[in-house]
DNA sequence: TTGTAAGCGTTATCAA
DNA sequence: TTGATAACGCTTACAA
């Protein structure tokens, strides 16, 4: 009579002890590959196990298991709408894929109580281990939870105040990299274009870039920092166009959108070079297609991933490691526009 | 001695008890927020909580539950690498964070197993409800969890074989409306570039291209489906271009990428008109800038997490709903070029 | 080889 | 208002 059907009580693994006729520990055995089951009661239980559909609740048996694993780990981003963090995200699935692990994702928007909230309800979810790209504050409050036994891994930048492992870009140099490439071309006049130093690659970038300006023997470099979105970048982008430069290093990829603005708006995009730091979608169909430092996303997600298992599976993993994952610049076109005497 | 710390036993709420000088029945209702606690017990609990850093053991607590609820939910996505199920994830994870619920994420890569996969992992980490990008395939398989109470909700994509409730974009009315956008300024010989018509995204696109140009009284429209990438979109779009359309209509941003090479190959990017399906990253950048046929994936997110956390609030949520999200055509340049008689 | 009983950390029951 | 005790679904210890 009535519409509304009252939901079945899953079946428990004692149903299927009572339709095989067996002790739910034969079932348990059976469920977990153990050894010593007759071939006979064996089927007996997958019989029973298929027909009444049972699926075994993975969250009781890792409260009663010693130990206490629940094959989950959880991860912390920035924004997972970012195709940086997107990215990440996909490989650490895949790696905790291939060790039968599930990922618990949450995005910290870069605020410090967003990521220690999420990080307690990862940890009250009992996760067997934590990927972290930290924002700012600093990372002490995981001294407990590492002392509890679920390790660590930082991504994309170092924690602050715990020791833990950590997977970074090797941000300096990938800048290095792109000056040198720059005076290649001939160069000399480069400007850069940078988000806030307090952000620790943005640090790590604009140290490149200053290393790299030495390097050239460039005295007095110039860069503008402190740029946090895509519009406050155009304006920079606008401003350091009328200095004149030969070429543009962009600091991360929404300073490389507001630089493209830029330079369209001031009809150079053909006459002065571009080089962003990390890769965007459409990149090679810009014209000039946009030369870039690329992060190896894959590599940072599985390194991390091995660190994070690593120290699961034998619990002394030894000293932490900061791992630096290089980077790659990969010309297109904009970063390999000749000075063409334009520059002085 | 030892260089590696045992890692310490976690506190439970017998512990907690224990200090407190109160049972564990008191520390419960004060975890809980149950009523009937003397105000001073309840702050011995607190302080206790506080000095032992006591967690509560969610999954702990869900096992013992009357409505055994584990404040968690799954989602299955085709590819979170992909910018759609990035923004859609992050959105769902924005839902799920109010209603204090955490978020498993999984990539099926349109594959029908790793999906079925997905889906019996999450329900036995007796997830909540669910949220799913359908793979080809059928999703029967679901009736079973549903009747053991978790609901699910389809998302791109309508399931297969299941009764359950759908959001989906407009994906007609949206090429519809591109047709008509494209007719509007001029033009008659309009192209179509789509995916495989076994999606059902790209079947409904291309039905709504269809009908756009019966409106048009356009008797022979010109369609070529089938595109799985860039590449064989960018082979098919040059073979496009040879029958000198005036405009062309991208199924999906990949076909769109494609098209954008070709066009940029036989130099037509200012001649022939371009609107593409799916918003793109940079698509404001190129030049002419790209017109495109965005989904609002915000909404998409919202109507899903809304629907799931309705069936979740009460059980009987009523019939099951397909919602229809409208999406939004976005004029940035390249689909308002005229023909300027150029198309005849 | 198999099954019974205890126990994991929590919530539910119910008597005090 | 409080707490002892049972129970959740499972694994482990141990006895048969």
């Amino acid at each position: 009579m009535a519409a509304y059907q009252e939901p079945l009580r899953a079946p428990t693994i004692k149903d299927v002890a009572a339709l095989a006729g067996v002790g739910v520990k034969t079932v348990s055995r059976v469920l977990n590959d153990e050894p010593h089951v007759r071939p006979e009661l064996r089927s007996r239980v997958l019989e029973a196990v298929a027909s009444l559909k049972y699926r075994r609740n993975t969250i009781a048996s890792s409260i009663r298991r010693l130990d206490q694993r629940t094959a989950s780990i959880g991860l912390v981003v920035e924004d997972l709408a970012n195709p940086f963090a997107a990215q990440l995200t996909r490989m650490v699935q895949d790696h905790a894929r291939e060790r039968r692990h599930l990922v618990l994702v949450g995005s910290s928007d870069g605020a410090p109580e967003q990521e220690r909230e999420l990080v307690a309800e990862f940890c009250s979810r009992r996760v067997d281990g934590l990927l972290v790209v930290p924002s700012g504050g600093d990372q002490s409050y995981l001294e407990a939870e590492r002392e509890r036994g679920t390790p660590v891994v930082f991504v994309d930048r170092p924690g602050r105040r715990v020791k833990a492992d950590a997977v970074v870009s090797d941000n300096e140099q990938g800048v290095r990299q792109a000056v040198r490439h720059l005076a290649e071309h001939g160069h000399r006049r480069i400007a850069y274009l940078g988000d806030r130093q307090s952000v620790y690659t943005a640090a790590q970038r604009l140290a490149g870039y200053r290393a790299g300006m030495k390097e050239l023997g460039v005295a007095e470099p110039q860069a503008r920092t402190g740029l946090r979105d895509s519009a406050s970048a155009q304006q920079a982008a606008l401003d350091v166009l009328d200095t004149e430069p030969t070429a543009l290093i962009c600091g991360n990829n929404l300073i490389t959108a507001g630089a493209v603005h830029a330079m369209q708006q001031r009809g150079v995009r053909d006459r002065v070079a571009l080089v962003g730091f990390d890769d965007l979608e459409l990149a090679d169909l810009l014209r000039p297609a946009l030369t870039v430092i690329a992060q190896d996303i894959a590599a940072i997600g599985r390194r991390a991933a091995d660190l994070l298992f690593q120290r699961l599976e034998r619990r002394d993993g030894g000293p932490y490691q900061r791992v630096i994952v290089p980077v790659a610049l990969t010309p297109r076109g904009s970063g390999e526009i000749p000075t063409d005497g334009q520059g002085r």
